[in-house]
DNA sequence: GTCTATAAAGTGATAGAC
DNA sequence: GTCTATCACTTTATAGAC
């Protein structure tokens, strides 16, 4: 598939042209799965394109994460300010934090001119292609934001265990990454029909759930009836 | 790096060095990162070798999915109908349908000749690299797996919108997959240590975590106090 | 800024000798 | 079962004409 002839007649510039083509051929088949022919095929574009504008296929691949993650994570923290401030010190609700979290893909899916399915396609290939590497900026973006929520969940969590919040943040993480990624595979493999967009109910139910989790008690097997004939190798009860 | 020589010389099959050697590297780059050349070099193998074992490099691939997964999928449903049997046809309590969701895991590794650590990282690969493509043995044992589970979620919570219903589950499947594939990641980015192996303990955690999102009711709001200054684009409110 | 032509390296696969 | 040699492609990148 290439471009609408109208995109390369009607005068948008080749390096817009590359950018567009890029990002959604990136979104739909991965960051290492896209050729610069593909892309320079799908612009309209001369194969040396890609080259003479970006310099290289991977300072390409980083420009467009840059793009989309960045401000992301800016948002973020902007967000994470603005509630420490309102609360003065005091830990904060749990879903607040979350929704400072999550709430900036919805912001900046908005102010992008991609569509909401090809925007959180895009940026489940940021945070889960290539093993999780990432441009320099971008990584350092991430260390600093992580670190501020870590801390907003201690303070929302006081007395829980650091290292069991690292692994509910990390679940927390992961949930809203899978969901993003892989959307339509697990709707493939469900057989079910888990809603397009819009994405608001979406991240309202992300946050409720994640509140839950990490919110959870130890007591919790209160609920259930727990099973006194474990063998050998059971060696975990919940 | 290449395979221990000590390997090589103690007569070791050459198709049973390449098949470790191959389930090493997928799980270390992932399975589109690695050419043929890299699997045979580090088997000590000739580069012919890998299409006169396996046919082609793409039925290697099949090959080391199906021979992961599927017992995993299989121990499953086997968990899944015994936990049935043993109820009755009542409602299983979610914390013992979430146990035979992720124990196999910790069974299936100890069957297996590969460390926890790979054996994890591994498993993320065939979850989470090639958007979700499997072949189609692997993909229906998916789909008859999934079906099954989501019914026993049903069971457990009855009168939960089955919409809801699915992007809890949806939430559930990314917090394990994303934690088995991306704890490497996780932990540089947080700069945070959420420990090694083994993994019952973090087996233990996930279902905790899991059931209380997947649990969680409605009324949650009740914890929060809700901001009612919301602007025009602000839609959801947790 | 765009093009062609080409370099240099890598890919999976296979025929045929041993 | 293993090896070499090679085929037929594809990849990124660049030099140089226009």
């Amino acid at each position: 598939m290439s471009m609408t002839k109208s995109k390369i007649e009607s005068g948008v510039a080749t390096r817009q042209r590359l950018l567009e083509a890029a990002e959604l051929l990136f979104s739909e088949e991965g960051f290492d799965a896209v050729s610069v022919r593909d892309i320079t095929e799908k612009a309209g574009a001369n194969v040396a394109a890609v080259n003479y504008h970006f310099n290289s296929r991977e300072h390409l691949v980083e420009l467009v994460m840059e793009r989309y993650i960045n401000p992301v994570n800016d948002e973020r923290l902007a967000r994470l300010d603005a509630l420490e401030k309102k609360s003065g010190g005091k830990g904060l609700p749990l879903e607040e934090i979350l929704d400072a979290f999550v709430r900036p893909f919805a912001t900046q899916v908005r102010k992008s001119e991609l569509s909401e399915k090809m925007f959180y396609k895009l940026m489940g290939r940021c945070l889960g292609d290539r093993g999780g590497v990432m441009p320099r900026s971008v990584e350092q973006g991430f260390q600093l934001m992580l670190m501020r929520f870590r801390k907003a969940f201690e303070k929302a969590l006081p007395g829980l265990d650091p290292e069991e919040l690292l692994w509910r943040v990390h679940f927390t993480v992961g949930a809203m990454i899978h969901s993003m990624a892989h959307a339509e595979t697990f709707n493939r493999l469900t057989q079910g029909d888990s809603g397009g967009p819009p994405m608001e109910k979406t991240l309202s139910r992300f946050i409720r759930f994640s509140a839950a989790g990490l919110r959870q008690e130890m007591d919790q097997e209160l609920h259930v009836e727990q099973p006194r004939t474990k063998g050998p190798q059971e060696e975990f009860l919940f």
